[in-house]
DNA sequence: TTGACAGGTCACTGAAAAGTGACAAGTTCG
DNA sequence: CGAACTTGTCACTTTTCAGTGACCTGTCAA
């Protein structure tokens, strides 16, 4: 059914549409900062929400109760919006809020590597169990690569060269142990188990969805790295 | 440029034109069996190729040199194919098949708990990276939970209970160590590191396309579990 | 031979997607 | 006031997708 061409009669009605309920309906206040801020906000609950196969201009847009070309207009597209989102700390809050107890890189080099290590992994555990829309981030990147991920990625790794200038800072360097590979090999083991949780309640017979089975992966984690950190020879 | 109308007209052209060209295109054969594994084999290599996103009855069919139609017919959906792919170990070959040197679950009681698992992590470890599909299937499994998705895990939750199976019938049990969750963190770990490699080149300082950076992953990997596994505290 | 059925092709619908051009409605400042 | 600009609304195009109804075509058995 082909609307009957179009011009005039649309314009009238609309017109008298909006004339009407002007009286009736609230008018948001026309500010681009804050419509700017609802869209942010309506992208970062849908990402987390819906996950990133439902995100796309037209759901955020409706979300935000606001026209799609403003999403366009105000950021270029999703991928700076995406940017934006990431580059605001958004998707990964500071280190220093995750990890308070964290020395800085320069107050690091009382501690061992180890312990450095032991300490990030499970602060960053924490957080990412409790943050759907880092979990999302993760998930997507490993999804597809494209404009829109690229973005996350950048502000992972960024995170992550935070993480290594404060380990590498620490001065007792185990002798025989290779500390990075090994926090590399933990930190990916902890971050799939928190992802899988999400979808899935199991992992190779680990009850995903229990506290006592985390309990059982701290304890776990600890006593890793404690061991390793004994070993005479590699 | 909108076709002129539509009905009789298309009707016309349509059969003169298949009667026209019969003589000349090559057709092929009516078997129903091929088919179907045609159209599988066309969902396997788009899987392993564009990824999940771009997987759908269209672009299968297209690959297949098929009619979409026939995927509702011989398969009843997209579901279905998936789910029979997973089970003709297309996704996940057989374990005996990835690890022949692991005893068989009679045969492991003369093994200790830990250095089964290492065996059975170093060759899912090795599978994984050269798969490009199961690699899909886990990132897919990550990143939504549908139809297509929930035949994909389950081949891989059979997977893992044939691995943990084998695990347990391991005799000699560490006495401080908690295995099934050490081998879950590892696991999970190599697993990450794996589908990390396919799109980012690197994860937390550990440069992914480098063969000697796996090399490091599989010396801390044998590393960590000897280290455990003479522990006597925990 | 003919009719029934299986194998296969095609055209179409309806929904949802990204993106754009035109315009209306406030706001600001001369 | 009123011109210029900003903010926001709407209609529309094009594309792609899943899914379906109608049809054609080869085969085999009665």
């Amino acid at each position: 059914m082909p609307l009957p061409s179009h011009g005039q009669h649309a314009h009238n009605y609309r017109n008298s549409f909006r004339t009407y309920h002007i009286h009736h309906i609230y008018r948001m206040p026309r500010d681009r900062s804050t419509t700017r801020a609802r869209i942010l906000a309506a992208a970062e609950q849908l990402l987390a929400t819906d996950g990133f196969s439902a995100l796309g201009v037209n759901a955020i847009a409706a979300r935000a109760g606001v026209d799609k070309v403003l999403i366009y207009r105000y950021f270029g597209g999703l991928p700076q919006l995406l940017a934006e989102l990431a580059r605001d700390g958004k998707v990964w809050p500071p280190l220093s809020e995750v990890a308070p107890e964290a020395p800085s890189a320069d107050d690091a080099r009382t501690h061992s590597l180890g312990a450095l290590a032991l300490l990030l992994l499970r602060a960053e555990l924490a957080a990412l169990r409790e943050r759907p829309l880092a979990q999302q981030a993760l998930a997507w990147e490993l999804a597809d690569r494209n404009a829109l991920t690229d973005a996350l990625a950048a502000a992972r790794a960024a995170r992550h060269d935070e993480m290594l200038d404060t380990v590498r800072a620490g001065r007792r360097v185990p002798p025989y142990v290779d500390v990075p590979t090994l926090m590399a090999i933990l930190g990916a083991g902890l971050t799939y188990l928190a992802l899988m949780s999400r979808t899935s309640g199991t992992y190779l017979g680990l009850d995903l969805s229990s506290d006592e089975s985390w309990h059982r992966v701290d304890k776990t984690l600890a006593a890793v790295v404690r061991a390793v950190l004994e070993t005479r020879e590699m």
